[in-house]
DNA sequence: CCCGGTACTTAGAAGCATGCCT
DNA sequence: AGGCATGCTTCTAAGTACCGGG
């Protein structure tokens, strides 16, 4: 995005001239007419457009609209000159938080670019998994389970079930979590065998549930003032605040080292926010947030965190049991007669509202939810929530085409925000596993929706160009779909629908390949993605096209969104979407990588060294990074300062192997001869320690900034994994973790070592 | 269609516990 | 025994998708 001073200045010029309200209508006027113009040049080749500026007559009428709601000619301007920064700036200084200039990223993306990026390997008949036709999409047919059993067995469980059916508190976790091998001992450990969800009928009806009873959230603990001794200055002087007051500073006091506080719009969004909490004297008091001084809150609170820590063993084993207790209490509910664990029970505590990215509102006041503020989702026959003592809840409904167990609305965005079960729960599961096996219907057909978005590229109409182009990104890129958002709620990032030509570079030729596509945008979380893409002739043909005559600002796919696109992809496919793609390429891509890179031969370290670089190709195509950890640069060292002591080891044992062996040779005796073979084994045990080391060292070094755990989690087909594990005679163990364990708990039992995704 | 509203998935970072090393 | 690196858990923001009503 460097160097398109073109655009600029234009713009700025647009800015100049037009100084007042009417600029944008204006620039977007000269657009249009632009557009027409360009309509009628392209009218001489093949392509019909009148489609084309229709709608990008509309697209900009809605921008006009949204300015004229919006109102604030200002605020507008301020975005456009944000813009403008941005674009300067783009790329050049310290904008992203997160650069990544790995090779990684267009080494794996562009590798053997036959139009797709993943050569699609011959797929041998697939042998099919047990349950891949008992899962398909909206099935029409309503199956209950035994039902007059479940309600039966619910009456006689209402008030009991806490303590019984599933889930003893006990877990004791033996230590270090059975990590190492399968096969443990089972003492009286698991008396209840787990439910399996999986082997039962599902309900088809569209409801969630037929029976739900909780005891509702947790709230927040009330706010307690500080100790005297705490104080805080305003302007040089001590100034006692108000409880109210003093809570909202206290919020800031905690954040004082971390750099949001020092970002203008953090200051202003708290300050603003604060005030509205202070009293009138406070208020007319405080005006200058710079006169004001947390330090001693801050240091307060520090201590406070260090007290924590240095706490005896009994304090900890007191306060982790108290926990538990209430975990035991709030952390689960009884669904269809089952006790599943909820999620986050507890409500989110007040504070300063941290957005990611360049956040419009970071450091607003996220303000406390009462009672008052939740709406209680059960059974109508369920025992109900009790609201706190005093306290009424905003409603109590009995909603079963929905999950939730308790919502509320939150103060910053304006949306909701629920509690809801854990991914280990059948709900949750159900709706997981069920979206694998869309994604593996989408395998079944993907090469015809390829063949056709291809033939797409050349048809007469702009929209399904654009459409075909886009889909073209989200399957080989895996980029996401891109809904709109709306402006200034939130931080400036985009999806596929949403690229803007900003974001986009075209290069006919670049470092000896042609037709490269420079892709550079913020997506979710304000996450760079930077690619460059070696692209078919078509699509860069396609894409000039898309981008003539616009601004930077502007849509690339202007005849484009995110509902249009799934309205045809739903055409091509029974419940596909845009985010089906990427659950299809990362899981397809894990199962390739993992044939690939898997070398029988391997000792266990080394094959799961395999698994952690095909989960990591799969990361790279995701784009998903992580800060690189603090630590890291030291950890490396360590880690490197082991391996040097081990090569020393290693050469000190070798000697002693050679010395030993001269011996025998002159000696010929047994002894030395023994001699011989022990020194031989400590070399050889010793190698082994040290390719373990490098290995690690390798796994560690490549993992520097990719984030693994997002795409196995929510993107790597659990079942993949299983059978990788299973054929391999890899402990699960070593892949999974226990919450992912329980997550998965229906790939691990229904998964053989044959599976194919 | 568009728009606001709703429900649910996906996301990285912060916070925390554990276990290893010295 | 204490300090700290590490991996796991928790937290909640930020996406996708879809619906229903004008």
């Amino acid at each position: 995005m460097t160097g398109d001073h073109g655009h600029h200045q234009v713009e700025s010029g647009a800015r100049l001239n037009d100084s007042h309200k009417h600029k944008d209508k204006h620039k977007d006027k000269e657009h249009r007419h632009k557009d027409h113009k360009k309509d009628k040049e392209r009218e001489k080749s093949k392509y019909t457009n009148s489609e084309h500026r229709d709608s990008s007559e509309k697209k900009h009428k809605d921008r006009e609209k949204e300015r004229v709601k919006h109102g604030e000619d200002s605020a507008e301007r301020h975005k456009e000159k944000k813009r403008e920064e941005k674009i300067k700036s783009h790329s050049s200084n310290g904008k992203h938080k997160r650069e990544k200039e790995n090779g990684y990223v267009s080494h794996i993306k562009t590798e053997e670019d036959n139009g797709y990026g993943y050569s699609p390997k011959p797929e041998k008949p697939m042998k099919r998994d047990r349950d891949e036709d008992e899962l398909e999409y909206k099935p029409k047919k309503i199956k209950v389970e035994k039902e007059n059993k479940v309600k039966k067995r619910k009456q006689e469980e209402e008030f009991d079930y806490y303590d019984e059916d599933v889930k003893p508190k006990k877990k004791s976790k033996g230590k270090k979590d059975d990590s190492a091998g399968g096969g443990k001992k089972k003492a009286k450990k698991e008396p209840e065998e787990k439910w399996k969800w999986w082997e039962e009928e599902r309900c088809t009806d569209g409801s969630k549930w037929r029976f739900l009873e909780h005891k509702g959230p947790v709230f927040a603990p009330p706010y307690e003032r500080l100790p005297e001794n705490v104080r805080f200055y305003y302007d040089g002087k001590v100034m006692k605040l108000s409880e109210q007051a003093e809570e909202v500073a206290t919020f800031f006091a905690k954040m004082l080292d971390h750099e949001y506080t020092t970002k203008d719009i953090f200051r202003k969004n708290f300050f603003k926010d604060w005030r509205k909490e202070m009293t009138s004297e406070e208020k007319s008091k405080i005006s200058d947030l710079n006169k004001c001084n947390f330090t001693e809150m801050s240091e307060y609170f520090k201590a406070q965190s260090e007290a924590r820590k240095q706490m005896s063993k009994e304090e900890k084993q007191k306060n982790k049991e108290e926990n538990e207790r209430l975990v035991e209490e709030y952390g689960f509910c009884l669904m269809d007669n089952h006790k599943e664990r909820i999620g986050n029970f507890r409500i989110e505590p007040p504070g300063l509202f941290r957005g990611r990215g360049d956040h419009p509102k970071m450091g607003m006041l996220k303000r406390r939810i009462r009672p008052e503020d939740i709406i209680i989702n059960c059974s109508k026959d369920s025992k109900h929530p009790k609201p706190p003592p005093g306290t009424k809840w905003k409603e109590v409904r009995h909603d079963n085409k929905v999950t939730w167990l308790a919502s509320w609305t939150e103060n910053i965005q304006g949306s909701i925000k629920y509690i809801m079960l854990n991914p280990s729960s059948r709900i949750k599961g159900e709706k997981d596993w069920q979206k694998y096996e869309t994604a593996r219907r989408l395998k079944k057909c993907v090469e015809k929706i390829r063949a056709q978005y291809r033939e797409d590229w050349k048809s007469k109409e702009m929209r399904i160009r654009q459409r075909a182009v886009a889909l073209y990104f989200i399957d080989k890129l895996a980029l996401r779909a891109g809904n709109e958002k709306e402006e200034g709620e939130s931080a400036d990032t985009v999806g596929c629908c949403s690229l803007r030509v900003e974001h986009i570079n075209l290069h006919p030729e670049m470092d000896g390949q042609e037709f490269v596509v420079e892709l550079d945008f913020l997506g979710k979380d304000s996450i760079r993605y930077y690619n460059k893409i070696p692209v078919e002739k078509r699509v860069f043909k396609n894409l000039q096209l898309f981008l003539e005559n616009k601004q930077l600002e502007d849509d690339v796919f202007d005849r484009l969104n995110t509902s249009i696109l799934n309205k045809h992809l739903q055409e091509l496919m029974d419940g596909l979407t845009a985010k089906v793609f990427r659950t299809y390429n990362a899981s397809i891509t894990l199962q390739q990588q993992l044939d690939q890179l898997t070398n029988p031969e391997d000792n266990l370290p080394a094959k799961i060294l395999s698994y952690n670089r095909a989960n990591r190709a799969v990361a790279i195509l995701c784009n998903h990074q992580r800060a690189p950890p603090k630590t890291f640069e030291k950890s490396m060292q360590n880690l490197q300062a082991k391996i040097d002591a081990k090569k020393k080891q290693i050469s000190a044992a070798k000697k002693e192997l050679k010395s030993a062996k001269a011996d025998a040779k002159a000696m010929h005796d047994e002894k030395s001869k023994k001699s011989v073979e022990t020194r031989k084994k400590a070399v050889q045990r010793l190698s082994e320690q040290l390719m373990k080391l490098e290995v690690q060292a390798t796994d560690r070094e490549e993992n520097k900034q990719i984030a693994l755990g997002t795409s196995k989690l929510n993107y790597l087909d659990p079942r993949i994994s299983v059978a990788w594990c299973k054929k391999w005679g890899i402990p699960i163990e070593k892949i999974y973790n226990k919450t992912q364990r329980e997550k998965f708990a229906w790939a691990i039992d229904m998964a053989d070592n044959d599976y194919q995704f």
